[in-house]
DNA sequence: TGCCAGGCCGAAA
DNA sequence: TTTCGGCATGGC
């Protein structure tokens, strides 16, 4: 991966083994906007930045510093997928969706944003979810400028675990408003340790994760894979039910073993762009 | 209008 | 251990 310099701007290249219309789009995240032009915006890390492909090209609004400190790791841009290629393409079903998610990567974004993004996901449609989030951020989150006007950082589990839960009634969030503020107090308090949780095998960190009340199987695994960085997590969820009579014939997601994580959002993707449903 | 959504909890079997 | 009703809300 070449790394090039320009004014307010770092340029990556090639562009081939990262797509921003896949990576944002694929389910994993809830808070990058794309415009008509492909231009993405989202924050991470408290930092702001427009990302978008051209001509062969990454381009990523950003000094040197915060590339090499948040957005190459967080875009996993060291890693090249395609050395999974022969791994994952072991059926028809999964050549088609390897080839269709081709360029996604895994982000590695921040373990509490995650944690309480797919705490908000259960059992509630996509749309909803960054609505809902969207609202989080509105009401609790830090103000940073950015390209000429002001946007907001994800709220801290201090400023959330701060609130009661009619204050956090206008969120709309019905049930799940309850588990966001357990979580949040937990973090708050410290009994809730991100990095011990990460230094943690995968099956120990998902056993700890899944005693926060709101926490089930699907939730702590997309904490552990988007949140972690735990590339073995693999959650399992309606569209991946729907698409295991594809993918499992004669396959079984645990076969990808320490990327499973990464099939499984192939799969997960391509299933849900494609309306796949059980034979 | 009714079905469904990147589920989880607690009780019953 | 598996199954199942209830849970809040709103997108489609």
């Amino acid at each position: 991966m070449e790394k090039i310099l320009h004014k307010n701007m770092i340029e990556v290249r090639p562009a081939e083994r990262f797509s921003p219309r896949h990576t944002f789009s694929c389910g994993q995240c809830f808070r990058w906007r794309g415009d008509e032009d492909g231009v993405y915006t989202g924050i991470a890390y408290g930092k702001a930045a427009k990302i978008w492909e051209d001509n062969g090209s990454i381009f990523i609004t950003s000094d040197e510093q915060d590339f090499d400190a948040v957005w190459c790791k967080y875009l996993d841009l060291d890693r090249d997928y395609s050395q999974y290629d022969a791994q994952f393409c072991k059926n028809d079903f999964m050549r088609s969706a390897v080839d269709f998610g081709r360029g996604l990567k895994i982000l590695a974004q921040e373990p509490w944003e995650a944690l309480i993004s797919f705490i908000i996901s259960q059992c509630n449609n996509i749309p909803r979810i960054e609505g809902i989030i969207e609202k989080l951020c509105a009401f609790w989150g830090d103000e940073i400028e950015f390209d000429g006007k002001t946007v907001r950082t994800f709220p801290s589990p201090a400023r959330l675990a701060a609130l009661s839960l009619d204050e956090l009634a206008p969120l709309r969030a019905g049930y799940r408003a309850d588990y966001i503020l357990t979580a949040a107090k937990a973090v708050a308090a410290g009994e809730l340790d991100f990095s011990a949780l990460s230094a943690m095998d995968t099956a120990t960190a998902r056993t700890e994760i899944m005693k926060l009340r709101g926490v089930g199987r699907k939730v702590a695994d997309c904490f552990l894979l988007f949140g972690l960085s735990k590339m073995d997590a693999f959650p399992v969820d309606t569209w991946m039910k729907k698409a295991a009579p594809f993918y499992g014939d004669g396959l079984d997601i645990t076969s990808f073993g320490d990327v499973a994580g990464i099939a499984q959002q192939y799969i997960f993707y391509y299933a849900r762009e494609n309306g796949l449903a059980a034979k």
